[in-house]
DNA sequence: CTAAAACCTGACGTCGACGTCAGGTGCAAG
DNA sequence: CTTGCACCTGACGTCGACGTCAGGTTTTAG
């Protein structure tokens, strides 16, 4: 596949995914005209990328972590990263939960202050 | 309350609530120096404040969310921001499984190649 | 009263994940 | 061959949430 159909595919830019080979998250082979040459799997590895993006995890981390979802293989350093980041995204979704029943319980309110009955 | 007071204990930056202050998030009175004066829910509405910005939510909208919090009163169009809002994190937080669970399979299955049993 | 600490208001710096523009090249169609 | 779109490599712009520095004022401790 070519950079475009990707991007397409993927639903994001093409200056995303040269953005993501600079930061050595994605790879490409280049064709003789030196036009990037990706494999059909690119497109699910860029969706990967743009969910631990949304996590609020930055390239770095990105880039230490993805091996893994590659190879599944470890290093105990690694492994602690892992970890620490599962913990991390535990409180998150802790906070999460709290802020949504937070809001929820707003709007169920609201909708009950509401003149739904006239 | 004095500023630094309050950031200390919501563990924020001075600048931080200064900057708050600018994006209207968080309110103070003067004293007749001219110090910020918070009162005690202050440090409560900072901690709600942050956690928000963990969200990934941009000051605009927490400025319009947070009345809720306060009030409990919302117009409809606001009913449909807070609810688009409550699906995003709904999306969000099943991501985030999604991926806990790939990284968490990942600790155990290279756990089990470890050689523990040595 | 004096020194230090905490506070004040600008205003510029930063960092990450791209957007965007400039100027040139590759490739499929007629 | 030429038109035209997709692609290429720099390189600068952007935006948000602050960090930080300069230069001055207020509060607090002794």
């Amino acid at each position: 596949m070519r950079i475009g159909e990707v991007a397409a595919q993927a639903g994001v830019s093409v200056r995303a995914l040269r953005y993501y080979e600079q930061q050595d998250l994605l790879h490409s082979t280049r064709n003789p005209g030196g036009q990037r040459q990706y494999p059909a799997g690119a497109v699910e590895r860029v969706r990967l990328i743009q969910q631990l993006y949304s996590m609020g995890l930055p390239s770095r981390t990105i880039r230490e972590v993805l091996p893994f979802a590659d190879s599944g293989e470890a290093s105990p350093e690694l492994l602690e990263l892992l970890a620490a980041e599962r913990d991390r995204l535990d409180r998150q979704m802790t906070d999460l939960r709290n802020v949504r029943h937070r809001l929820h319980d707003c709007i169920t309110e609201a909708r009950n202050h509401d003149g739904t009955g006239t």
